[in-house]
DNA sequence: ATTGTCGGATTGTCGGACAATTATCATGGG
DNA sequence: CCCATGATAATTGTCCGACAATCCGACAAT
């Protein structure tokens, strides 16, 4: 007979109508919202009232500043928001490096064959430019590993999918910790992490989707032994 | 020479401040938050500015009410919130339906292969069960739907991996409109899919990692056929 | 064309207020 | 002694009004 009232907050109720115009295509990428004081008008609602729905929809990366300036503008979601979110939702579920890596595993391959299938020639030229100077590199630890990192996020954007775009964010940034402790513990990581990267370029080249999830899997693979002679166990939490 | 200033507004360096103090578990789970006259005090700021910070930590799942309370709590970011959160990034990211597939075709056999590992008993009657309710069902596309979205939830938990059950969210949700058309439109769709779970749920009952993997293979290989036969293109922008 | 200036618009932050709801606790009954 | 109960205090949700800092757009000066 009588449904249940919506009690919600205003500023949830708020946040949750200008949401939905966001996913339902009536406000697209790049358009202006209005002032605070106008959507307050609009709403009827106070102007604090306001702010708190809108901080709602900042921190979901639906609308976002653009340069410093004053104006909110509605975006999708940065890839890097939503996988730091991510790597701190599995963080707090204790996700372990075992839990990680068998992920990646399970990923990273179908990705590199979806990039072998894809990528463009910039993209191939990405890659082989970070393998290059991985390759080449003396470098630190961080250093090694943030090109680690970059070479799997272009991976990622050459494999033209944007589940695995996101979907591998908070993975590699989960696992860069790790592995500068690889690095830094085991001499013979940085020669295998090249040959890895230089034989999957090679196979991404050649568009030969099977050799490239082939050295991936071996690449992440070799990954854990790493880790377990590293001295690490495999059930450390991450974080 | 100089170092680039803070000059984020409070609201922001608020959350930032709790939000590390969450991370660093030095506010652990299930702890609740000072009232926000107490955090406004501890602060030096007004009680505006740490609500606007409140909810920036309330909408990353960081905290959350409990039960129609006035507390807020330290909690781990819910499943379910995560992958609305993430249904969202994708939707906005304009992901096919083939990139979706694409990703359960990676992601569903190892998470089916790892819960062959690791289940334990409840987990696999709770399979089973769902299984028997969906062969047996006459039902309606939308509870036969729900069905499989709780076979494959359930079938995330049981693979103990927090990565695979929050990978596993998003897609699911992305994916059940479309089955829905799939069951209506196929006559024989019912009939393919209880035979895929019953063929999982033996293979996770033995214990058999590769039978399970490989069935779960075929079944989201079913799937996509399906998505064709019903006449749906795999370009198609999921949302 | 670049730089400086000026007024208006907008955000960030503040203080205070109040109703509605929830938490706390003393109290009396079983 | 334990539990229901009602009064009281604390807390949240929402509103109002205010003001400094900053951004924006237009216009003037170099």
């Amino acid at each position: 007979m009588f449904e249940p009232l919506d009690t919600a907050p205003a500023y949830l109720r708020l946040s949750a109508a200008i949401r939905a115009r966001i996913l339902g295509r009536e406000l697209g990428e790049g358009d202006s919202l209005p002032t605070e004081t106008e959507l307050a008008r609009q709403f009827a609602v106070n102007r604090s009232t306001v702010r708190e729905a809108l901080r709602n929809l900042q921190s979901a990366g639906l609308v976002e500043r653009r340069g410093g300036g004053k104006k909110l503008y509605v975006s999708r979601p940065a890839v890097g928001a939503v996988g730091d979110g991510l790597r701190e939702a599995l963080t707090l579920h204790e996700a372990r490096f075992a839990d990680v890596w068998e992920a990646l595993l399970a990923l990273e391959p179908a990705v590199a064959a979806a990039a072998a299938k894809r990528r463009d020639a910039v993209q191939l030229a990405e890659l082989e430019a970070i393998a290059v100077e991985f390759g080449a590199s003396e470098k630190l630890a961080t250093e090694a590993v943030a090109l680690v990192g970059r070479f799997f996020r272009a991976l990622g954007r050459a494999s033209a999918n944007p589940v695995f775009v996101l979907a591998n964010e908070p993975l590699v940034q989960l696992v860069e910790p790790s592995l500068a402790i690889i690095i830094d513990r085991l001499p013979q990581a940085r020669r295998r992490i090249a040959a890895a990267q230089r034989a999957m370029v090679t196979a991404i080249r050649a568009r030969d989707r099977a050799a490239a999830a082939d050295w991936m899997r071996r690449h992440v693979e070799d990954f854990r032994r790493g880790f377990e002679q590293a001295g690490l166990p495999l059930e450390t939490v991450v974080r």
